[in-house]
DNA sequence: TATCGCTTTATTGTATACAATTTGAGAAAG
DNA sequence: CTTTCTCAAATTGTATACAATAAAGCGATA
């Protein structure tokens, strides 16, 4: 899939991220093929993948609806990558080499550089910070294990986390690579794991305390 | 997807399973249409869910081949079940009732009855061996969870496994499912994903002990 | 003879028309 | 007033024709 099926599948999951689309609505093929200029057949294609992402789910009767993640779906999801992330962890120590590391290092300085001033630069964090973990991923050299955190990163509901970061939480989600880097500098898979893990699940609790604040900013204002 | 994609995928997957599609060879979009009975439509259809499947694997160009997989993808792909599938254990463990107990003791009955004899019946044993294997899952209650592992579970390779059991082996995989039920009745998690893990992991040696008979075999034979 | 570049052919990507299915509204019966 | 049945509208599934692209063959040239 070239063109018009990349195409519709970055404009429709750029509706999704950007709220355009909330979660639940109905999504119609038809519709989108219209507003993405394309014909219905990359939409579906598009679609297909949506689902693999859990971005969009389908009945039992193939209509398809933007995903509504609860709390519990989220924790579960984090929980998830906390295993899968800490096992590419363990065998990105095992197989890091120094250039490698050197992207990670200089993607972590970005980072730092990014979060440093008094108004962070989120954008650039999510990029620098997709990419860190992108590498670690790389590094571990699984194409199942890439395969299965695909469908787990760069959900909604993740993505839009960071938004919510405390200046604290930048920073400590920074200084955890560091701790990272320096596990990988010795090649300790087992300190490398717990390591992420712990960070994932870092990164859930912000994202829960985070929307437990809009919510309760959600009800006083109603 | 009803009818004519379901048929496609069906009929791809069973020419993958049975060998009729080798390791290697391409896959021409139009020669399945002719051979399903369908046109290219489903066909494309049904080579995205392969390919997610990891059955099947698309070139940069985008023409696809069946997967060969290494010793080395395969123990990948265990460990990946084995941490997962034991994660999913210990959520079963949680979420365990007196009915899922009793449905997974019968299937577990049935296993033993189907590998008592002389001959065991491998087909009653893998069929039952998924429906134990997929009423844990389900009852871990993770749609995430359940979308991971289908990834993982049913490939050519794991399928062909049980083929070259012994009836020891046969023994212990029946035998292990029985303790994991007593992990299940006395809904201690922790115990019933350590039985689990080392469930799947000596699946693999299994598999690995076979794979290695059959290449001195091969040898021997050339 | 090896290699570069063009032409031809094979294969996949996209659009569109049509078929099958599902949804929902409204009428008829209880 | 509720329920159920039927039919129309909306939506997805499939087939087919055509466009775009990649592979392969073939000749010219160094």
């Amino acid at each position: 899939m070239t063109k018009a099926s990349d195409r519709a599948y970055d404009m429709i999951r750029a509706m999704i991220l950007s709220g355009e689309l909330a979660a639940g609505d109905p999504v119609r093929e038809e519709a989108l093929a219209e507003r993405c200029g394309v014909s219905r057949t990359p939409v579906r294609d598009a679609l297909r993948r949506l689902e693999a992402d859990l971005m969009i789910r389908k009945t039992e009767s193939q209509r398809s609806f933007v995903s509504d993640w609860s709390l519990d779906d989220v924790g579960d999801a984090f929980e998830l990558r906390a295993m899968l992330e800490g096992y590419a962890a363990k065998r990105a120590a095992a197989h890091m080499t120094a250039e490698v590391l050197r992207r990670l290092r200089s993607c972590n300085e970005a980072i730092g550089a990014a979060i440093s001033g008094n108004h962070p630069d989120v954008a650039t964090f999510l990029d620098r910070n997709r990419e860190f973990h992108a590498l670690v991923l790389e590094t571990a050299g699984s194409r199942r294990l890439t395969n299965l955190l695909t469908a787990l990163i760069e959900q909604p509901v993740v993505w839009r986390t960071a938004h919510h970061y405390s200046p604290e939480a930048f920073q400590r989600s920074y200084s955890e690579h560091d701790d990272l880097l320096s596990a990988f500098e010795r090649r300790d898979g087992a300190w490398a794991e717990t390591i992420m893990a712990g960070h994932i699940r870092r990164a859930f609790h912000a994202y829960s305390d985070a929307h437990q604040g809009l919510n309760e900013m959600e009800r006083g204002a109603a």
